[in-house]
DNA sequence: CCGAATGTGAACGCACTGTGAACCGGGAAA
DNA sequence: TTTCCCGGTTCACAGTGCGTTCACATTCGG
């Protein structure tokens, strides 16, 4: 098995320890350039992240190891009991978590636990809704059994709406959580980025996408069919 | 969203007290026969089952819950430090865990993970009274099942105005709140929003909102049950 | 019965969104 | 290197939704 990505550099010396004690290989990165440059040939088995030190580094290389082609996982993210709420909004973040200090039996049975879940590919491919299918290892998107030819972003803003139907998005938290948190540019690209969406979803599936006056955007219909 | 399965039954209060403060429903199994009983016409939402107090018991569920047709899941099971080592071998019965006793915040996470990364949906975050139901996340709003089509400003009226039911607001009050606090402009404003508010709500709900005279407006009824 | 407070309908005008097109930077091809 | 092209961003303009205001009607309290 490849080693383990684990944040930050140096390393806590009881999570080190206890990966060792647990026979995982591993390897310290301080940020995305680090971790791509010790990345292994095959690439990381996953990742061990400590968001209780240093939230803003953990959560921003949390963030570029998602968005990559082959996004990095498993990730398990340390965080403190703090930090718990911050969880709720950056769940495509990682695929669990472990209160920091850890109990190093709890922790060991949860990497067991993450990579046999993942190992055996539970972990969803696809993101569909209705006649949508976003195909995420092969970046395709199919409506209606016919392919769409997306952009880069345009797949990339559908693919995270799609992720979260009925749920109203500013166009600030788009351009953050689509472009990155520390992009800053005009809020009028989202709706250029929206328009074209739905020309190329089509007439019939344009209202998809609907325009929610002074919030933003949401997709999908809400939970009451309206 | 349908009730969560939870073992045993009864329930261990402050799982069930965390449970409703996180605003889930749930009802109390005592075994598998009991499960299929109780169980909603659309199925269970996900079972929540304590292997710290009857591990026998809690397995076999866990194991009947998994055999089904369409095995049920997400299954979060809440375990003692002792037992995790146990969890190794029987991984695929079910899909997080958590320590028992439990924080209730890494609890509420967990669950909201799950929720989110099996697709099963996260839980609206909801404004509710009555026949009248908001949601935060959608920005829709229903009454007696029907929906309602709110501008954006009667929308962030009617619920200030439930967020507090049976409190009187004067029209500055309202002005300053919902409106910001540098606004100014005419108090007579908030009448014509009022009176919008009254006409989509329909004749029969109309008396929702208030008037108190020489004051201002209440939702709902008083505190004194007037 | 009078005056103040509130309900009601309509009109105004701003701000928000849709839309077409220009701009610009990076990567591929020659 | 130069050139071209594609995709992302920005800009300008047009349409309109809706928040605000006003005038008038109605109701309520004293």
């Amino acid at each position: 098995m490849e080693p383990l990505l684990l944040y930050p550099d140096p390393a806590p010396p009881e999570l080190a320890q206890a990966l060792d004690l647990a026979a995982y290989r591993w390897k310290g990165v301080s940020d995305e350039r680090s971790a791509a440059r010790s990345e292994p040939d095959d690439g990381w088995a996953g990742g061990v992240i400590v968001a209780a030190v240093d939230p803003e580094g953990a959560f921003a290389l949390c963030r570029a190891l998602r968005k990559r082609d082959v996004p990095l996982e498993p990730l398990l993210l340390l965080v403190s009991g703090g930090q718990l709420a911050d969880l709720e909004l950056r769940e495509e973040l990682f695929d669990d978590f472990c209160l920091y200090p850890f109990q190093p039996l709890e922790f060991e049975a949860r990497l067991k636990h993450l990579f046999w879940r993942t190992g055996r590919g539970t972990r969803p491919e696809l993101v569909e809704y209705g006649p949508l299918v976003l195909n995420l290892e092969t970046y395709q998107a199919v409506i209606d059994g016919h392919p769409l030819d997306l952009t880069y972003m345009e797949y990339e803003l559908l693919k995270f709406l799609a992720s979260h139907p009925g749920r109203v998005f500013t166009r600030e938290t788009l351009l953050s959580r689509v472009w990155g948190y520390e992009y800053y540019g005009g809020a009028r690209t989202v709706d250029v980025h929206i328009r074209r969406l739905r020309a190329k979803l089509g007439e019939e599936h344009a209202s998809l996408i609907q325009t929610v006056r002074s919030v933003g955007y949401r997709f999908g219909q809400s939970r009451w069919g309206v």
